[in-house]
DNA sequence: TTCAACCTACCAACCAATAGGTAATGCATC
DNA sequence: GATGCATTACCTATTGGTTGGTAGGTTGAA
């Protein structure tokens, strides 16, 4: 399935439901009828949209990793070093935080790992890889710039990193913090940047 | 309800199904009947030992708290220096993880915490607050003596690790890492000790 | 130009399975 | 004989999913 291949206006909203609904109770915690309601839309009709609730999952984590990639690009062709690319990387984690404090999709999905249609999970898998490839990359060129300095090879601190940020939204939400992951990856940033 | 008060063999082997699924498929992946399965009792007999789930979920919640709280005490009476200390805490993350790749029971509920009872939601806060205070004082000490350094205050350290630790073992479980929070834990401490 | 064939979008009604939870009862033992 | 533990049987609501169908639009050949 093309992921550039466009959804009809009715499957856009219910994917977009369904995304919020992830951030908000988890894969496990809505069903076709909230989407339903949300949607004003009778269950049946969802079926016809997506065949399966794993079908709906895998679209909308299909799109947000998309939307996840055109950030990143936008990132890269707005700032050049190092600092200033991970700054807003973890800028975009604290956004969606902001927002009603959202948990990632895929962070959410993470934890619910074991109960997810492999399908689903393998989408997951792809997101957080991507987001790992990334980062190691930026924090590579940082790095052999001279931009970054740490005794830690790349891999190591994207992953650390990016386990923070979506570990700050999760901790943040569970005391009811105002401010996300913003502070956490800020923190942990500063500490490589002379 | 007094958390010392044991509880009777079969509730505990309830309570430690229970955590055990938390840990493995979340509050709102699992039902009495897995229980039921699990422990080899009708669901009817569940509900003689805890009213209902959220009861279920507090219990489990409150036990895993205590046996952290103990953690925390053997952690200080084992050790003397901040470094040492955080690295245990640390090691109590990657424990669990090596488990089943199992995550932090609160962890777990915390990213669902919009979907839970409130009792519940509120034993998961305890949790974490319990942490932070700990871990705060902790890297207060550590900075006071020099045994830790850094320019950020010890409440921002505390609740950056913890964030780490739990968002190590969501993404570490995602893509099957056999290892856990522990690398990324050491990734952070180190680089406040010289 | 018309008409049949075929789409897409949506719906009411229904299904079996599972959810959390209740009631009444048996059976120990203290 | 009350108390604690477990059972069978049952309840209602909800779950993901299916069935059979309608309404409206495209298409393409006669």
């Amino acid at each position: 399935m093309n992921t550039r291949t466009e959804l009809s206006p009715s499957a856009q909203r219910i994917a977009q439901v369904a995304q919020a609904l992830v951030q908000e109770v988890g894969y496990n915690g809505f069903s076709f009828e909230h989407i339903s309601k949300a949607v004003g839309m009778r269950k049946a009709s969802i079926h016809h949209h997506f065949a399966s609730k794993a079908d709906l999952g895998v679209a909308v984590v299909k799109i947000y990793t998309r939307q996840f990639e055109d950030a990143l690009q936008t990132i890269e062709a707005a700032s050049t070093t190092a600092p200033q690319r991970l700054r807003a990387y973890a800028g975009l984690f604290e956004t969606t935080y902001l927002n009603k404090q959202n948990l990632c999709v895929c962070g959410m999905l993470g934890a619910e790992s074991n109960s997810l249609d492999e399908a689903v999970k393998l989408e997951v898998q792809r997101f957080f890889q991507l987001n790992l490839d990334w980062l190691t990359e930026m924090i590579a060129q940082g790095l052999a710039s001279g931009t970054l300095h740490s005794t830690w090879q790349a891999p190591e601190l994207a992953e650390t990193l990016l386990s923070m940020l979506e570990g700050a939204m999760l901790v943040g939400r569970s005391l009811s913090k105002p401010l996300g992951p913003g502070q956490a990856g800020e923190v942990f940033i500063s500490s490589w940047v002379n």
